[in-house]
DNA sequence: ATCTATTCATAATC
DNA sequence: TGATTATGAATAGAT
């Protein structure tokens, strides 16, 4: 029931880190087997073993050999050029965490503003006097595009009228529009692709202030 | 949208096999990162890259290096003691799946006889004429089981009902018993712990015959 | 390269 | 220890 992500560090309780060892062991041996077969090839692993002296090792004895002997017999050029595979490695690992965590940073900063929009609406209009220049940028930004998405909306609709109204079918927008209110009472604003529905807003009101180093306003 | 188990096999589509290797050694070489920081322990793996003619290697070179060293320090008998590391690992594996299979087997038989009881009972309570021993004395263990679990549930019925009664309080399994049919009009059982659901028999009626080797009666 | 449905690995627990 | 199970992680297939 692994409860949490598990964060990359030394388990320092022995018990748990012989348990994850032994676990984790087999498992990468198993992957390494799979390789092997997958896409026939030829892969060795050494795995020291601190609760037992002797080392794991993958696979057989022969086989083992023989890639330590073909490693051995490449030109040392050879060996070395992917020797720095742990460096680039990390630093692959490295690069794609920061991007994942730009992207997910901008789209928190998307959802701030969206919220501080709504609660504006919802405050009769106006957005806090006391906001800063940079989240009323983004708030600026925001609007024209919502607002831009709207006009492109409404276009559209008006366009399908038409072409319903000259082939004399019903017009489901019409239809939709004189129907009312829906079964569910929430304020929704279908905008561009999204159904946006107007959150409700508790006490937390120090909207974007944590992330306005990451502006929208391009 | 890994649409099959994928078999432990040579892949011959060349592209396939590249993206397969790609994918899963940069997999492999992660959780050997992790088993190394989690644990705290020195390993070291050589992949041959038929894609590359070069091997890709982890750790970086020192950290290769000086596990190779480690290895070959080792007294000769030491490092051979896990040299038969594949073969105990391959009859491992080969041991559990076995067990696993003869389980679903096992599984798998008892289905087939409880289809039989409700088949048989749909016919109007009569077992099909042409079965085999081995499927009769089956479906007999299993009706002796299921007759035993209605025997327990009543008992245990019949004790909840006294208790109430003593007790004055209204008998939720008299009120159940009268309150007539479900809302679902599917024939069900509830026995012991489950929720027997009566399946419809289509064309197939084979029972057994494939299984029979895995007989439920003991 | 990116995405997503699915299988696989495994941390916590018994 | 070994089994179970809920959840995180890897990845096959498709784009």
């Amino acid at each position: 029931m692994t409860r949490k992500k598990v964060k990359l560090a030394y388990i320092t309780n022995d018990t748990a880190r012989k348990a994850t060892f032994n676990k984790r062991k087999k498992g990468l041996l198993k992957k390494l087997n799979e390789l092997t077969t997958l896409c026939g090839i030829e892969a060795c692993a050494i795995i020291f073993n601190p609760f037992n002296s002797q080392p794991d090792l993958w696979p057989s004895a022969l086989g083992l050999q023989r890639v330590l002997s073909k490693f051995k017999s490449l030109p040392e050029m050879e060996q070395c050029k992917k020797m720095v595979n742990q460096e680039t490695y990390l630093c692959d690992r490295i690069a794609k965490a920061t991007d994942q965590l730009k992207k997910l940073q901008r789209e928190n900063r998307e959802k701030e503003i969206a919220r501080l929009m709504f609660q504006s609406l919802a405050a009769g209009g106006t957005p806090p006097p006391d906001l800063n220049v940079i989240d009323l940028n983004d708030l600026g930004w925001l609007v024209d595009q919502k607002v831009a998405d709207v006009g492109k909306r409404m276009e559209l609709l008006r366009v399908n009228q038409s072409m319903r109204a000259a082939t004399r079918e019903p017009s489901w927008f019409m239809e939709m529009m004189s129907r009312g209110v829906d079964d569910e009472d929430q304020m929704k604003f279908n905008i561009g692709d999204d159904v946006i529905q107007l959150p409700s807003f508790g006490e937390d009101d120090n909207h974007g202030a944590f992330w306005s180093n990451n502006t929208l306003f391009p």
